[in-house]
DNA sequence: AGAAACAATGTAAACGTTTACATTTTAAAC
DNA sequence: GTTTAAAATGTAAACGTTTACATTGTTTCT
């Protein structure tokens, strides 16, 4: 029942290597010989078997993809972004995620190790030395995405969240002529919240507020931790003109405890977020945002990392591009 | 540099098919010859080659994973319960997500007729004969997840659309007394929307209401196509006292009209949804809608499957297990 | 027509495991 | 201390390709 390379060979009246040839595409066999072997190959229903090949060629058409978890909209953008680019030049896709730390060094050290993948990309909130020499040590190249932490002498496409926190607080300041902005922060060891923090605080400084136009409480992106923070926030002597939450998750959390007390957004309190997350758009008023290019992120590295499989030298070439991100305007900031 | 079976046997100072056992945690090797070549195998950073394991062993510890689409939080969720399931039990997952139907088609294909995977899990819309020849044919099991149209004979996991779509409307008549309760419908081929109107129309006929209590019209699964629905129903002579729309991303769209039509929700007008989206509970009122285990039904799915990779008797072998679905009460219907 | 150059095909050795089967070692029984 | 059975290890043949290298077939040139 099983069709291999052989019974095709033997019924085209050819050599294995010519079948082989014919499958790998070479322009060392004659139309002839090659109809007739597809035609065969046809009847037979013959497939040429990945593994087999993969095991010969040293090389598996395959990417893995490591992700720190599964769950949230942004890394379901991400698969959607690193599917769709490696379908198109015909990879295929193997995804983990992972809940702990030690779980994403594992498979790591699984894909990188085993010849079960060509290269990986890799989604660590915290690249450690541990990552690093895993990365190091291995012949198959590995990109990373908005990974913070030592990422030297490594490929990594990240989003530019300094200056989007910073355009957005901006946009507070000039078209809305907010003096006193708060924000609630992301978690503090995380690389994304600290850019946008600095934004922030960057745009502050520029228009001379940050003396007394600052107010900041800590936050951990969840929907209570906005809720909270918001709270807090608001319950200040003197209130915040405007609020930048350091993502939109908590601005979701803001949205219910202004619900709560009763608070108008953005008639009391100016609200606006980072991420544009698919929720952040039916929030009531649409909330003013910025657009971060997830899906884009994934469908960048694949393309590099396809180069890198290709050509070993870039393996060795350290690489940052930095994804440029962009405000979406919404009701929550005073926009008609 | 490399390192294969042949240099850790040798230098262990045994045979490979002594290190093979040792890897593969055969019981017919001594406790201090397994000690050496453990010790051997770490010095070296040894790990079996997965790629020859699979060819000698014609299994590649892999599941494919075809979906129609990568887009919406329903896939990410299914994802999430199948990666997590196939982790537990050590095992891989390869994905592919589909924006067409022949795409679907080439991939299964690729998916079945090759090496590539043990078994695949399936979720198409729409099960058709050439689907089903492929499942016929091909030696790997699948399992089909939600599908729609002529399953028979295969293994297949379902939500109960019916019963939800009954219990939810049955909630409407026997909680809150309405009389009078529209619908709008999914998509007039979509095996998912067909069950959930049925249900809807068995209630309405179970407490009599079916003759002039039913006020149904079109729609797609879209928030376009709630809004619309939604402002069609109400533009009624006599007005609904409730409305079931056939999912949770209509009836935002059915949010968002109330909004702008100025309609009270549940004061002016009830409304429930289906699906449990992670959206509904950020609504105001919280959405009462469907919840759909999605994640379990990814999970059950790879625990099926892996049964009938290891057991093929289980691969002839018709079977269906419809998953019930449960009631999450917001405020939207009426209910504090 | 024969030599030379080139195109097309074939042969056989990788690729790195697993696993029947053969062989050796160890333990048990007498 | 043999003999015997059982346990541990070794040998070698798969698994299904790819691809140097060898061989054969076909032009082209003189």
């Amino acid at each position: 029942m099983k069709v291999d390379i052989k019974k095709v060979a033997e019924k085209a009246g050819v050599s294995i290597a010519t079948v082989s040839r014919v499958f790998s595409n070479s322009d060392l066999v004659r139309q002839p010989t090659k109809d007739k072997v597809l035609k065969i190959s046809k009847e037979l229903n013959y497939i040429p078997n990945p593994i087999a090949r993969s095991l010969s060629r040293q090389l598996t058409d395959t990417i893995g993809v490591v992700l720190p978890d599964l769950v949230g909209e942004f890394f379901m953008d991400i698969i959607h972004g690193i599917d769709e680019e490696a379908y198109k030049q015909n990879w295929f896709v193997l995804v983990s995620s992972s809940h702990s730390k030690r779980n994403i060094l594992e498979t790591l050290i699984e894909f990188m190790g085993s010849g079960r993948v060509d290269g990986v990309i890799l989604m660590a909130p915290q690249i450690d030395e541990r990552i690093n020499e895993i990365i190091r040590k291995s012949k198959r190249p590995i990109v990373l995405i908005n990974a913070g932490g030592d990422t030297n002498n490594n490929a990594n496409f990240k989003v530019d969240n300094f200056q989007g926190a910073y355009t957005i607080v901006e946009h507070l300041i000039q078209n809305h002529s907010y003096k006193i902005i708060g924000m609630v922060e992301g978690p503090k060891d995380n690389y994304d919240a600290i850019d946008r923090s600095n934004g922030y605080y960057k745009a502050l400084q520029k228009y001379g507020l940050n003396k007394n136009g600052s107010m900041v409480v800590p936050g951990d992106f969840s929907v209570e931790g906005g809720y909270h923070g918001f709270k807090k926030l608001i319950s200040n002597k003197v209130k915040p003109d405007a609020i930048f939450m350091a993502n939109d998750m908590m601005a979701v959390g803001a949205y219910q405890a202004a619900k709560e007390l009763k608070i108008r957004i953005p008639e009391d309190i100016a609200l606006v977020g980072f991420d544009d997350i698919y929720l952040s758009q039916f929030l009531h008023p649409r909330l003013t945002t910025v657009h971060v290019p997830i899906a884009e992120l994934g469908s960048k590295a694949v393309i590099h990392l396809l180069g890198m499989i290709k050509d070993k030298k870039l393996k060795k070439k350290s690489f940052v591009e930095i994804l440029s991100t962009c405000l979406v305007i919404g009701g929550s900031c005073g926009c008609a």
